[in-house]
DNA sequence: CCTAAAGAAGCATAAATATACATATCTTTT
DNA sequence: AAAAGATATGTATATTTATGCTTCTTTAGG
């Protein structure tokens, strides 16, 4: 089990089950014969950007980072279904294709949400290049977005 | 001081600047001539829902909670244009008239919003009764519903 | 006005979380 | 393949956060 796996597994047990802190993980993993410390969820933690809200019902959990707001949403949705043309991803790169004049307020919207994955955005008149972090980075980020529209 | 104002205080600090620790908020508030101990920031906290984020700088921070998520918030707009009918408050309540059959949908949802200032619902065939903490909450409650339609 | 009950907050401390440092492991370069 | 660098993680501990218990304050009821 490596990193990437584990983490990619805690993001998994924060949404299917209510961690209350971060020895439930250590517990639930051992569990699963993946033996890790606190230390390392802690780390974990920090760099899923998981959020430890405290709940109406008084206890805490653990939680996936907060999604893109509302409103960034809509901005973005509205743009792409009245703009989009094409999508596509070569190595890390995502490229898409708007009608003249509108990438750049999209590579605005994509950059001002803030993803995890994407390294940075170039936009000209109606190209927007985003520069993920890897290659599954950039796919994941092409299915994102496709779901918008 | 009370706590009710100590808390919007704390809601626009948390806004405002970057508060890593709770000892922040306690200093900050010293330096505005309210004495509060971490012990109380920390109740604070957990009564506002905040969250601890950790940040892509490497730090953390204290922000607001997540509003309702892009999902939720979707269905709750559909519902709304299609079925709604009507919206009024007496005291700390919300009556909300829809088509009938469609209020059961919409009290679900307005429950796994999960809103703060909603203390539960009661829903019939075209009728939703929102039971707030109080007057202002209601005012705001149906005054965001409102924002949807 | 008095008393009981509820709410708020401090103090002390327990519990939870983050991190400095050391070590191990994996990657890249030569 | 050895060396050098980067990454990951454990250990021990410092830091941060939550909470049991107590006291003080406010509110509600008689």
């Amino acid at each position: 089990m490596n990193k990437r796996d584990r983490h990619s597994l805690i993001r998994e047990l924060v949404q299917e089950q209510i961690i209350e802190k971060q020895e439930d993980l250590v517990r639930i993993l051992m569990e699963k014969g993946i033996e890790v410390t606190q230390a390392t969820i802690s780390r974990d933690i920090k760099e899923l950007q998981l959020i430890k809200v405290p709940s109406k019902s008084g206890g805490y959990r653990y939680n996936l980072p907060p999604e893109m707001n509302y409103d960034t949403a809509r901005k973005l949705e509205r743009l792409l279904r009245d703009a989009f043309i094409s999508i596509d991803t070569q190595k890390e790169f995502v490229l898409i294709k708007t009608q003249p004049g509108n990438a750049f307020a999209l590579g605005a919207i994509i950059d001002s949400a803030d993803y995890e994955e994407v390294f940075g955005t170039i936009s000209g008149d109606d190209t927007v290049l985003i520069i993920c972090k890897g290659e599954e980075e950039a796919l994941y980020m092409q299915r994102r977005i496709i779901a918008f529209i």
